[in-house]
DNA sequence: TATAGAGTTCAATTTAAAATGAACACACTA
DNA sequence: TAGTGTGTTCATTTTAAATTGAACTCTATA
């Protein structure tokens, strides 16, 4: 079978710059450690003058109601895309957000914050653990690592904002 | 077989300090996209007060001599690890570099700016493709997408930078 | 110039991540 | 309340990524 997130086949409706646009988008996410059917879902929404239903994503990029439906979800929780409710209409349409602001806002949140809690806690837990080495010198060496740790983490924490600024248009 | 980047087994001396700056590490560069043997490499070396040979990151981590050689080819190329040279001794031994500064450096260089790069390219193909559409409407909405994927990418430029800077102590 | 140690390479295997699709839940309506 | 359209869930399957390990290169030295 020909899963095609890029070369179309039958039934799908997709011009040559939609599939060069969603390619850009299926590259961009995977930067971003997500899987390259949001990145299709995202794209095929972007290059989409109106905003479409879950049915449409299906036919159109020939991925499963599952993807559709979990990767929904996903961009929806970032805030990468909206629903629309439409006149009469029972199904849920969904366009592409675009303002670059709110994408990086909600990728950090949803993604990376999570990490730096762990790792903040992890962190914690290591401090707590070099109480009872024996050894002065090993211990001094590990305290300072540690030290290390929890400035990389601080940074990080500082970097977010930053980078959420600059973005924000 | 145990494969074991934290839980420890039969051969390997690590301290439970370091299996837990070992996991942090691996839960690192995950969110960077890099594979756990690199960040357990990359942890061993980080919590250990002498450098290391090849082979002892093989006999502590239980990786094997393939994983460990690649691992170390790519933390040297981003500038993670540098090698030392002892005296009369063949074998190279490896350190963990500490600067966040080339660290980070070195992580844009070899893993973002070339997927930019694509991109940028990508966007150029886009911008030619559009000519030849004759649908005004469509034609217009294409440009404007286009521009908007313009936009992203040349703020992606400004930002690395920044955020260079900004880590850079 | 054989032998051994150190490190690399890459086809084959293993493991983890993503996608599928059938079963399910919900809401509307005939 | 049975039927239909829309969307979700999650066990299974597929695909992609990471790891292995055997064969190899290179260098030193006996």
């Amino acid at each position: 079978m020909t899963t095609s997130l890029t070369t179309g086949d039958s039934r799908n409706r997709l011009d040559p710059i939609q599939e060069s646009l969603i390619s850009f988008f299926v590259d961009g996410v995977k930067l971003l450690g997500l899987p390259p059917s949001v990145g299709g879902i995202y794209g095929l929404l972007f290059s989409s003058r109106e905003p479409l239903a879950l049915d449409d994503l299906v036919n159109q990029l020939d991925i499963s109601k599952g993807s559709a439906s979990q990767g929904l979800r996903m961009l929806r929780q970032i805030g990468a895309v909206s629903e629309i409710a439409k006149e009469g209409e029972r199904r849920t349409y969904f366009q592409a957000e675009q303002q670059l602001k709110q994408l990086v806002g909600g990728f950090i949140k949803q993604e990376i914050r999570p990490h730096l809690s762990s790792g903040k806690e992890k962190a914690q837990n290591l401090d707590t653990m070099i109480k009872d080495i024996d050894d002065v010198e090993l211990k001094q060496f590990y305290e300072e690592q540690i030290q290390q740790v929890n400035r990389w983490l601080a940074k990080a924490r500082l970097v977010l904002p930053i980078l959420q600024k600059v973005l924000g248009e």
